[in-house]
DNA sequence: TGCGTTCCCTAACGATCGTTCGGTAGGGTC
DNA sequence: GACCCTACCGAACGATCGTTAGGGAACGCA
């Protein structure tokens, strides 16, 4: 349930002056919102009131401390992905387990969005290094997609199942750019319109022509 | 249709020694590839055979030359809304018309991806006075966009017009990412499989279980 | 009381950044 | 030949970058 704990040794973890969450919270919602070579060191550092070289106790490097945070939000996912897969009825239709998942992907990226969001600004910049990392959790993360998407819509063959999964990333993973939860309702409604436009079509909805 | 010349001045243009151009092209490239700031004048000088300072003989700063690639971009994409508008045919109906500016958008989009990739990529990082360059000419191109749904689908709300093109735009940019026009088949086809989508839904292809 | 560990500091390192200055080579014009 | 303009270059500027070395305060444990 909670993606941060699995990247803290966890100690005895002195809850209260933990300055390494502190430290990958701020730096994730940096990156996020300037960019990772955009970001320095030492403005990670002044974010959560350290000095440049503090940082360099939690983490080996800059490359080192993205890393984490990418992880972190593929850890968000996934979880997330498997939550709802085990909270689904038996005998739940297409659509339904469809809206369920894409539900469960809204709220994982929103939940954590400083470090989700990472993983669609950052990831095409970073360094070589630390794209091999990240690429394979992302591969099986787009796995699972993959097989319920093929599950759910077993006439569609596998280039047209690739199109509609990258086609549902690109729309859920944009929303972070311009939902906004609080002036528009809840990501569970979004996801329900998602779904129903995808299932259903505008045309059922709008009037052809 | 040449979204280029608008931008060059075109004095008596001597073409074999344009080195202009060629910065332009290829900066475009790195921004895309590898990030704005993750790019240094010195690599897009060494790219085109030059040496940094030469670079300050045709663009003022890094930003002005960024800020022109990003009006390229947006030049791209809006002559080619346009064109689409004039060349629609009177009677077209709905899907119909949809489908002929989403292939627009999408051989804009790719037609000049260096330019226009950088509105996706790199444009949520680049410094302020950059960004408000060029907003301008992103809120006319929105604007455009939201008069044809509107026109399409009457019976939408505004903030459900607003919740599909935003959508769109997210699936039609998300392909830069993902799309391989060599292997996969030609954008106008791709146009047509979200169109088809967005319109009828899933439902009637896959087959709704 | 002494010792080790955790956490953070000041100061500095070399590298690289965007940018500027002062050129030079070549072509066109008078 | 004198002149100017375009296109490019070498060298250097100050600023900022990621990173490291070494030290000090607070803590738990013997």
């Amino acid at each position: 349930m909670d993606v941060m704990t699995p990247v803290t040794p966890t100690p005895n973890a002195t809850v209260h002056t933990d300055g390494r969450r502190r430290i990958l919270e701020s730096a994730a919602e940096l990156f996020r919102t300037r960019g990772y070579a955009e970001t320095s060191i030492r403005t990670i550092a002044e974010s959560v009131d350290m000095r440049a070289a503090s940082i360099y106790h939690h983490f080996d490097s800059k490359d080192a401390l993205l890393t984490e945070i990418l992880s972190i939000g593929m850890a968000a996912v996934t979880t997330a992905f498997d939550d709802a897969e085990r909270a689904a009825a038996p005998g739940e239709r297409g659509a339904q387990r469809l809206r369920r998942h894409v539900a469960a992907h809204l709220e994982a990226l929103w939940g954590h969005k400083a470090f989700t969001a990472a993983h669609v600004t950052v990831f095409p910049f970073v360094p070589p290094e630390v794209r091999t990392v990240s690429v394979a959790d992302r591969d099986r993360y787009e796995a699972r997609w993959t097989a319920l998407l093929s599950d759910i819509a077993p006439t569609l063959d596998p280039s047209q199942v690739r199109l509609v999964r990258l086609s549902l990333f690109g729309v859920m993973n944009s929303t972070l750019d311009w939902f906004d939860p609080a002036a528009e309702g809840s990501l569970d409604q979004l996801a329900g319109a998602f779904v129903t436009t995808l299932w259903d079509g505008l045309g059922t909805i709008g009037g052809g022509d």
